[in-house]
DNA sequence: GCATTACTACGTAATAACACGTAGAAAAAA
DNA sequence: TTTTTTCTACGTGTTATTACGTAGTAATGC
């Protein structure tokens, strides 16, 4: 019983020093190694069909293609692997979404060395793990709202343009400016600016402003 | 004159897989040692101020205190430092910033192994490093505005009051929300928050908001 | 004591943002 | 093809913010 198993890790993220810091942190744990590495969502889903790993360590926002889409295309294929997320802030909505494209769990970038381990543990245990306890409120809130996994989720969902606005309007700019850099008029960047606020239950720019940082739209 | 002196490297930075991975890549550079981490501003100014480290690499956004504010601390005690932001996207406003603070450069955190290096060499020969291109447009538009690299640097300073005033501006407040709360006068918070937009040179709430979150006043 | 800074507050005016309704054209999804 | 969503845009009106000038009082520093 004392025979362990190698654990193939796949490591995805944009990132070289996130590569050389999680393998770093893995390689400690004996019974684990990497088996490949990938920098963006689309090399992330050929290498996992390719390498068949047990876990991959999944980075939300990648060039080419995001973390969530890569994860519902790697397990639709090969749905016994287990996926976690890397997370550099709390960004809440994306966390939901990437555990309903089937991932097993969440990990904040600023995790410890025992933490990574252990979600590792934890997923080829078939178990879920997320860092700290903000888990809790998440899954709550997934049960309360769908049962359980279901399809329907109000989520607040902005359009390509919605965002558009957004991140101009996180460079200071004025209405008019961004009127002026999108070429369209005045009057319906203040309709996108109203639809925004309404979907976000915005009572000023700034929650606004909250919102898109807090799901990376803009770097504040 | 090849008898090379090693480099004395500190990291600061919450996330312990940046930590790793940075030791990573710097310790593949022979005449390099990394000889302290810290993992918000308040310790890195601690840690900086008593190892005397040659270079720094500082995160930007850290808790407890900002990379801004801590690189400003750090090169007003021991102004031979080094110091290189790490940065996450192309933070244009903050690289100012810690450019400003006094900072020597600013790195991506996704560049590669080699360009860490050649960061590292530069700054130890006094020049300045940018990662990719983005550098000319903010050094261009710093040599417009302040004269180089003088030491006197006429710092922002915000009043108590004024931090109170964007404490609550990053509630969402109205001005006259504020000044209920403050039992002020509208006036009052109007005429404070002109003088927070003049001092912070800002064009709109939301370089205020950038300002208040950087520096901590504030969570977004 | 004197100078400076911080906090308070008003007047007047211009401008930008927000509210609400409406609606056509284009694109995407069913 | 039909339906739905997205993007576009106008009218009208209200409210909030910003601009600029001015200024008294209190607290702090020298």
């Amino acid at each position: 019983m004392t025979v362990k198993r190698l654990i193939k890790i796949m490591i995805a993220d944009d990132h070289e020093i996130i590569h050389n810091g999680l393998e770093d942190i893995l390689k400690s744990g004996e019974n684990m190694e990497i088996i490949g590495n990938a920098f963006n969502g689309e090399e992330a889903v050929k290498i996992a069909l390719t390498l068949k790993p047990d876990v991959i360590f999944m980075d939300i926002s990648m060039p080419v293609m995001g973390g969530i889409e890569a994860t519902r295309r790697i397990i639709s294929e090969y749905p016994e692997v287990r996926i976690i997320a890397l997370t550099q802030h709390e960004e809440n909505e994306y966390i939901k979404q990437i555990l309903l494209a089937g991932g097993m769990g969440y990990m904040h970038k600023n995790s410890k060395k025992e933490d990574f381990h252990m979600a590792v543990e934890s997923v080829v245990n078939n178990e879920r793990f997320m860092s700290h306890n903000l888990s809790f409120n998440i899954l709550d809130e997934m049960l309360e709202k769908g049962s359980g996994d279901g399809p329907e989720r109000e989520k607040i969902h902005l359009t390509r343009r919605e965002i558009e606005i957004i991140k101009n309007l996180a460079q200071e700019k004025s209405n008019q400016e961004i009127a002026d850099e999108l070429n369209i008029s005045l009057r319906t960047v203040e309709t996108h600016r109203r639809n925004i606020m309404q979907k976000l239950n915005a009572k000023s720019i700034v929650s606004v402003l909250k919102y898109a940082s807090q799901n990376n739209l803009v770097d504040l």
